[in-house]
DNA sequence: AGCCAGGCTCTCG
DNA sequence: CGAGAGCATGGC
């Protein structure tokens, strides 16, 4: 059974977008899992782990359950990470309203409406996701990160389904370069992610050191640490600290997305696509952003066809 | 087979 | 300054 209690529902959102885009609309994406309707996540609080299922009710509700053992401290912890997980604190109605005015964007991602940014667990998380996927294609970082995350979170089973927690700063800290370079990671990339795991553990990344800086100011910070430029801090600005306007315009997929929408798949540089996101775009750079990611993710999927989503 | 992927650092002119 | 090499591996 477990502990349980029903949020009411933002309007818009569309769970099965939502969490579909978490999880690369695979079913299972690193420490994420989406199976039988439900999102399952585990987290961690201190060292202890929480264990968390949502799931929408039929009467417009989210039912977030506790599956883990505790009471209605650690339930309160569940819900509220389910809510910064799926982005249900944020107002989306700004960017719609936007959106009815581009056309090239509403053509794109006109049938995404309800889907919310969702968020990691932690700035640890997301910079070592950032650092996984430099350089290469969001499939292959896809592969290495499971691969990480198995051998080093921490794994859980909830309602008989395989879970990891995100591995801790200690695990990748403790382990030997060699170890990490096993799980085809190269050496440089080790290198960033025990940098970060360390930071992280010297309380140099707290998130608390952040939510009081503009985009700006965490970009120059986070970008004095090797290994993470600019594209790896707006990335952590999206998903740990839930900022609604930034624009990675460095991002090659990015680019190329925006090139095929607005510039007949002309090329675009860098500072063309941040010019042209700027004067669009803003305040929701970040927004539009993550609608293009997801228009990529349905788009590969459907020429793939492997890989199913859940039904929605 | 070879080339490119949701970057970043380092080196060199 | 800007340009170019190298990185690791999966997919086309």
């Amino acid at each position: 059974m477990g502990l349980s209690v029903k949020l009411p529902l933002p309007e818009p959102f569309d769970f099965h977008l939502t969490v579909g885009h978490q999880t690369h609309f695979r079913g299972r994406a690193g420490a994420d899992l989406y199976v039988d309707a439900t999102y399952y996540r585990a987290l961690r609080r201190g060292d202890d782990i929480i264990v968390a299922a949502a799931k929408p009710t039929d009467d417009a509700q989210l039912e977030v359950r506790l599956l883990s053992p505790g009471s209605d401290r650690e339930l309160a912890f569940a819900s509220d990470a389910m809510r910064h997980l799926l982005a249900l604190d944020i107002d989306l109605t700004g960017f719609y309203s936007m959106l009815e005015h581009d056309q090239g964007l509403s053509d794109a991602v006109g049938r995404l409406r309800g889907l919310r940014p969702p968020r990691s667990e932690s700035v640890f998380e997301a910079l070592v996701v950032a650092i996984i996927g430099q350089q290469i294609s969001a499939n292959v970082a896809r592969v290495i990160r499971e691969g990480l995350i198995e051998a080093y979170g921490t794994p859980v089973e909830a309602e008989g389904h395989a879970l990891h927690a995100f591995p801790t700063p200690e695990s990748f800290n403790n382990a030997t370069p060699d170890e990490l370079r096993g799980l085809k990671l190269s050496a440089r990339k080790v290198e960033y992610i025990q940098d970060t795991a360390r930071r992280t553990l010297e309380g140099e990344l707290e998130i608390e050191r952040f939510t009081n800086m503009d985009n700006e100011e965490v970009i120059a910070e986070l970008t004095k640490v090797r290994g993470i430029g600019r594209w790896s801090a707006e990335w952590m600005l999206m998903r740990a600290l839930g900022r609604l306007d930034v624009l990675p315009a460095g991002d090659l997929a990015l680019r190329r997305v925006v090139s095929e929408l607005y510039f007949d798949g002309a090329t675009i540089t860098e500072p063309q696509l941040a010019a042209f996101g700027e004067e669009r775009w803003a305040p929701y750079r970040g927004l539009a952003t993550t609608y293009l990611f997801a228009y990529l993710r349905q788009q590969r999927l459907a020429k793939g066809g492997e890989a199913p989503a859940q039904p929605g």
